[in-house]
DNA sequence: AAGGAGAGCAACCGCAGATTC
DNA sequence: AGAATCTGCGGTTGCTCTCCT
């Protein structure tokens, strides 16, 4: 995203707008339990409606971007704080590499965390041991300086990057859902308190990452126990119903490591409403043999890095092998 | 025990796209 | 159509805590 092109009128403008409610008065720093209280009342009773305006009505002497901030990134209830799983950071790595820093993107595809919570863990967790081992966190490339993507790997890249940025919209396009989350529910004693109520809460259930699956599942077999026989598989989520984003139809199934993952939460392979999983929390994800896991985790093991390369390029053979079985995608991403 | 260094993370800032007027 | 405003994103800062000397 350039932003190079900024005209000085729209500098002006911004600097206008950022600097309402920024007058005397208006509080910085850290939040008090007391301000906290005071936001997350008036959301659950109002919900935000418009930010600018919120902090006054709440009694806040902050600027609505703050408040905004502080409710996206803390005060949210459906937001998982606390250590990432190796399952999440793997999710992380895996769409660092398709998408870059686009960290709200990567965002979406991990149910019940924040853009600023993976940048953080990223920028201070994931980063830092990527350059330990030798891999530079922006290319994921060894430093050494093998290429890891052919060109038309690359263009598979871009193509699948431009999708996983699709599903994000979808999923964070529904900002308000008509029916309200439980902590909202038991808060409200009237049905018009539950419309005047629009908190953000996740969808049932999250698009499937066909081919961040299937990659995954190439990349991850040789650590995630007895990777089963590969069987077809058809999408039956939001997105492969509601929108065309050319995803393939016919996809590996993956084993039940991989179909409790984090970009599994809220799918399902089968068509019936039914059967659809309802997003669960990170909290519940268990590996068939943690101990073993987490001994023999890819991650901190370092062979796991000399074999990274190798790996990936497999993962994307594997898509382009189960591409070829359906139409050939658009020379383009059109979304 | 003191203080310096580094890590981790919450919060802020500036920018740009989207929406409204 | 264009200006004004709102919202969201990514980069950065600075505070707090822990560890080490």
């Amino acid at each position: 995203m350039g932003r190079s092109g900024r005209s000085e009128k729209k500098k002006k403008q911004n600097n206008n707008s950022n600097m309402v409610g920024l007058g005397v008065g208006v509080k910085k720093g850290p939040w008090t339990p007391e301000e906290d209280r005071k936001l997350l009342s008036y959301i659950q009773q109002y919900g935000h409606g418009s930010w600018r305006s919120l902090p006054a009505k709440a009694g806040l002497k902050r600027c609505g971007k703050s408040c905004r901030l502080r409710w996206t990134n803390y005060l949210r209830p459906d937001i998982k704080r606390g250590k990432f799983s190796l399952e999440e950071e793997r999710t992380i790595i895996q769409l660092h590499a398709l998408l870059g820093n686009r960290w709200s993107t990567i965002a979406a595809h991990l149910p019940r965390r924040t853009d600023n919570e993976i940048k953080n863990h990223w920028n201070s967790h994931i980063k830092k041991r990527m350059t330990k081992m030798g891999i530079d966190p922006m290319t994921h490339k060894p430093k050494s300086g093998t290429q890891l993507l052919g060109s038309n790997l690359n263009h598979m890249a871009q193509w699948e990057a431009a999708r996983l940025e699709a599903e994000a919209r979808l999923v964070q396009k529904p900002k308000y859902y008509p029916n309200p989350p439980p902590y909202l529910v038991s808060h409200s004693t009237t049905t018009q308190e539950v419309h005047k109520t629009p908190a953000m809460v996740p969808p049932p259930y999250l698009p499937c990452l066909d081919v961040l699956k299937v990659w995954q599942g190439t990349l991850w077999s040789n650590y995630s126990i007895n990777n089963e026989s590969l069987q077809s598989l058809i999408s039956t989520s939001n997105v492969s119903e509601n929108i065309s984003l050319t995803t393939p139809t016919t996809m590996p199934e993956l084993n039940h490591v991989e179909s409790k993952s984090s970009c599994d939460q809220g799918v399902t392979t089968k068509q019936n409403d039914e059967d659809k999983i309802q997003m669960g929390p990170f909290e519940e994800f268990e590996y068939p043999d943690d101990e073993t896991f987490i001994n023999g985790d890819p991650l901190r093991s370092p062979d796991f890095w000399e074999e990274f390369v190798d790996l990936l390029d497999g993962g994307w053979n594997s898509l382009t092998s189960n591409l070829a079985m359906i139409a050939s995608p658009p020379a383009s991403p059109v979304f």
